[in-house]
RNA sequence: GGGAGCAUAGCUCAGUUGGUUUAGAGCAUCUGCCUUACAAGCAGAGGGUCCGCGGUUCGAACCCGUGUGCUCCCACCA
């Protein structure tokens, strides 16, 4: 077969993808009538789902590959893995893109449609936009169980959301009322605390006038000055606030003031609140518009007067610019304010404004009737299982402190949303707003009935639908249908999942809430581990976002990089939990990976056509014997170290450490030793094993890379079997004396290079070598390859006692070449003394630390024996360089 | 105002109980090589007061204190 010069992803990850779906390798085991789940260990994962709004950018790719990593790592170790895909209705933001897309190209207006005409819109988008991610993910190579896609509007799901609502009601947790929640003039929906998001601005504080009513008697002037930033709200003013300690002001005890404009009179009223620093020392109390203001409100019974209308315009209670926009208001007030000469000046000032998450315009407080879930009692557990230390949050319990904090000052959870796009609140009313709450409308009337004792009434279903985090917040348990059906064979296997991966930012938006939900509907954590992966930022450390087009388009890259390229970039340069900057660089890196591998593959090819039968032929120049052992024990080294990086979820360092491993030490050093001299063959024997392990290298790198690896794989030889269910064998543990031997071969090429190059030594002059050893059998791997490296004339062992130095000589000089271990008496006395006293203070060290009880009581047991250990070692050490400086002097 | 984190080569980052590191990798730069798997490669080179200062220690990039700069989260100063 020809093989192309270089690696062409395309095809090949189609190719591949295709085949491990028709293989059903993704599909965790059915736990319906038919198979009971066998007796391996499972390993769940749930998808943090995308919202079906768009495409996935930059921060899902991460996310989904980690995933894909730990999901397929799992798969290779015995574990059957189940990862369960799916998307987010999203209400507001898919709403708001709905009623967009209905606009500009139907010319359609929301207000114009009936809501099962909206729905049906809806519903199209969502078939449409999530079969684009869908297809990202399978395109990324992600091992989805596709079987059990769950969408959080699908009709179980719904079922569950709305039972669960119902429950919490019935339990007291759930209550409706008026509050002063944040109001997304755009969407004119209600928003939960978290879905506004504060930035700094430079707005103006405006100095108004306010006259004081009657005769001022009291008062030496006749008018006091306010400052406000926000003057289009005046018109809502019901009082002004004063501090009572402040001497300026206390002389308007009982006065009155009256509100520029529309002349209206309000009391001046004191509080500890007011700062007297701050401003004039004076505000205007508007209880509709501010919380603070409505705090005060309450306390001192003021009453409420709501200037603004549902979409952010003035309204008919301001009296006057009804209709205008909250900024257009503004601006025409000032101008009016400082016409009639009441405005004394106007202040830069920066403050922070709540801008709504989704449409990214400024937020309103303001006082409505919605929906709360109550918190405290479901932030306990929660709190409990982190705590505890029965859910560990990575990397390195960085975001634990905040997620205590939260929950710790959590408040409650604005859950309605006037929206159509979502579950709609199961609560029923009659014409006087009486209502009840039921799963559906027969139930409700059932209990309507019997509650206030009505027959055959008209009931109204509650016209808002749930916050699209009450759907999410169930994701790990309905996915099994663990709410609609509790204690089904599936929820009993699966849950609790294994690990969840996914950003820092909805760690109180989902996490928290999640593991609340867990607790109260399985009494189980939702999940054992939590990995937070970094935003993904462009180069400048911007934020990805379409409005700066910085965020790359995922199928753009994987048609110019490859699949595992991309994954090779986004994985390498992923610091754990902090932010990665993103950079194509990183992505070429995994290209040219990928034909690292592809040549290293045929070179292999090269020489199954012309191998020979064991012993025939190959010149012997090379110890090809002792490459196979070093590498053999090299790999095991690595499968150790991987393992264990990948319980710590340091998946970018275990990359690193399998790159190195193939790159380095796989092509650099062990298939250039065994390579036959120009114009051999290779012998059988030693072709098999580099085969095999080409095989297992490939293993350790398939989670990360599937595509390649895979049809490396099956290049190499004739397979039954594919290597994405291929099992991990037992690691043997790695023996220290045939790595040290390996890596003191490449420290000695390389000195030899140095050397040559230093003494300007051409390649092929004669270099005389004298290794002293006392074990010179172990050592005579290193005398076959020098012989290979360079032209040797004479190459010596010696044994002496208590040495293992060698002493290599190019010309004249000597070079030692030392190792920090083995201790070398051909060195000067200088060296020694210095060596002794290293060794000295370290053993100071070690019997400080032995003794030192917090470490003692600390560490485990195989710690202190490691410390006596290195203390003996020291010890015989010294003993041998104190006979050495005695032999000396 | 409260809290968390970061600061190591031109860039992105490793460096996990302080001791085989006179600080490593990749990219970028420079110098040789189209050498029979790989120029998407190979062989080399340059480049670092490990943010400043102080402390603990025989020993500090690592621990402690402090200063500076940056990032993020939370919070009701008009």
């Amino acid at each position: 077969m020809e093989l192309s010069k270089n690696y062409i992803p395309a095809i090949v990850e189609e190719k591949w993808y295709k085949h491990w779906l028709s293989k059903d390798y993704f599909k965790s085991l059915p736990t319906g009538q038919a198979g009971e789940p066998d007796n391996r260990p499972v390993f769940t994962v749930v998808v943090p789902p995308p919202n079906v709004t768009g495409v996935l950018h930059m921060g899902h790719t991460l996310n989904e590959t980690v995933q894909d990593i730990l999901v397929r790592k799992a798969r290779m170790s015995g574990f059957n893995a189940c990862w369960v895909p799916g998307s987010d209705h999203a209400s507001i933001a898919t709403e708001a893109k709905v009623v967009d897309m209905l606009k500009k190209e139907k010319g359609i207006d929301k207000k114009d449609l009936s809501r099962e005409k909206f729905l049906k819109y809806a519903f199209e988008w969502k078939e449409k936009y999530g079969g684009i991610i869908y297809n990202q993910i399978e395109r990324l190579g992600c091992s989805v169980d596709w079987s059990r896609v769950n969408f959080t509007m699908d009709d179980h799901y719904y079922k569950a959301v709305i039972k669960v609502f119902v429950d919490l009601y019935n339990k007291g947790l759930i209550y409706r009322g008026a509050r002063m929640i944040n109001w997304d003039p755009a969407a004119k929906t209600a928003l939960s605390d978290e879905e506004v998001e504060y930035k700094e601005v430079t707005g103006k504080l405006y100095y108004i006038k306010y006259k004081i009513a009657g005769n001022g008697q009291n008062s030496t002037t006749d008018f006091i000055t306010i400052a406000t930033q926000r003057p289009e709200t005046i018109m809502g003013d019901t009082a002004v606030c004063a501090n009572p300690n402040d001497g300026r002001y206390t002389q308007l005890k009982g006065e009155k003031v009256i509100v520029p404009l529309i002349n209206k009179e309000v009391p001046v009223i004191f509080d500890d609140y007011v700062d007297k620093d701050f401003g004039t020392g004076i505000l205007k109390i508007t209880p509709a518009h501010d919380i603070n203001d409505y705090n005060i409100g309450l306390k001192h019974n003021l009453p409420v007067v709501d200037t603004l209308n549902e979409d952010g315009t003035i309204s008919e209670a301001a009296q006057i610019y009804i209709s205008e926009d909250r900024f257009i208001a503004r601006k025409k007030i000032v101008e009016e304010l400082r016409e009639k000469g009441l405005l004394v000046k106007e202040e830069e000032y920066t403050t922070r404004l709540g801008y709504s998450q989704r449409t990214n315009v400024v937020a309103e407080p303001k006082i409505s009737t919605q929906w709360f879930v109550k918190m405290k009692e479901l932030a306990q557990p929660a709190l409990e299982a982190v705590t505890s230390g029965k859910i560990n949050i990575h990397p390195r319990d960085k975001f634990s402190a905040t997620y205590k904090y939260w929950l710790e000052n959590v408040k409650d959870w604005c859950i309605s949303r006037q929206l159509w796009w979502g579950q709609q609140i199961p609560a029923w009313y009659d014409e006087d707003g009486k209502f009840v709450v039921a799963e559906s409308e027969e139930k409700a009337k059932e209990i309507f009935n019997k509650q206030y004792s009505t027959n055959n009434i008209q009931l109204k279903q509650d016209e808002d639908v749930l916050d699209t985090w009450f759907s999410s917040w169930l994701w790990p348990i309905e996915v099994f249908n663990g709410i609609t059906d509790p204690g089904n064979k599936d929820i009993n296997y699966y849950y609790p999942t294994s690990v969840l991966v996914t950003g820092q930012d909805i760690i109180f938006f989902w996490v928290a809430r999640m593991i609340m939900a867990g607790m109260e509907y399985m009494n189980e954590k939702p999940f054992s581990d939590v990995y937070f992966t970094g935003m993904v930022r462009d180069k400048q450390g911007r934020k990805m976002s379409k409005q700066l087009g910085n965020s790359p388009d995922l199928l753009h890259l994987i048609h110019e990089y490859g699949a595992d390229a991309v994954r090779f970039g986004i994985m390498i340069s992923s610091p754990a939990g902090n932010d990665l900057l993103f950079d194509e660089g990183s992505l070429e890196q995994g290209k040219y990976f990928n034909n690292k591998l592809w040549n290293a593959m045929k070179l292999l090819k090269m020489w199954e056509e012309k191998q020979l039968a064991k012993g025939n032929g190959q010149l012997a120049i090379t110890n090809n014997q002792f490459a196979i052992e070093w590498f053999e024990n090299r790999l095991n080294e690595v499968r150790i170290e991987v393992d264990i990086l990948m319980k710590q979820f340091r998946l970018s360092e275990a990359l690193k450490t399998i790159y190195s491993l193939i790159w380095d030490d796989f092509c650099s050093w062990f298939l250039e030793w065994i390579k036959p001299e120009y114009g051999h063959s290779i012998d059988k024997e030693i072709y098999n094993s580099a085969v095999s392990f080409f095989d297992d290298v490939l293993q350790l790198l398939h989670p990360f890379m599937p595509f390649i690896t895979e049809e490396i794989y099956h290049l190499l030889k004739e397979r039954n079997d594919d290597l994405i269910i291929k099992q991990f064998s037992a690691v043997n543990q790695p023996e220290k004396k045939i790595l040290q031997i390996g890596n003191k071969l490449k420290e000695l090429i390389t000195s030899i290079r140095d050397a040559r190059n230093k003494h300007h030594v051409k390649p092929k002059d004669t270099i005389k070598l004298f290794i002293e050893t006392d074990d010179e059998k172990s050592y005579q791997p290193i005398k076959d390859i020098l012989s290979k490296q360079v032209n040797v004339e004479n190459i010596h062992f010696s044994s002496q006692p208590k040495t293992s130095s060698i002493t290599i000589v190019v010309g004249k000089e000597k070079i030692y070449i030392e190792t920090n271990i083995e201790v070398d008496v051909t060195a000067q006395k200088e060296k020694l003394l210095k060596d002794l006293d290293y060794l000295k203070t370290f053993l100071n060290t070690i019997d400080r630390k032995l003794r030192n009880d917090r470490f003692v009581q600390n560490a485990k047991a195989e710690v202190i024996e490691l410390e006596r250990k290195k203390k003996s070692d020291a010890e015989a050490k010294i003993r041998v360089i104190e006979q050495s400086l005695s032999s000396l002097n």
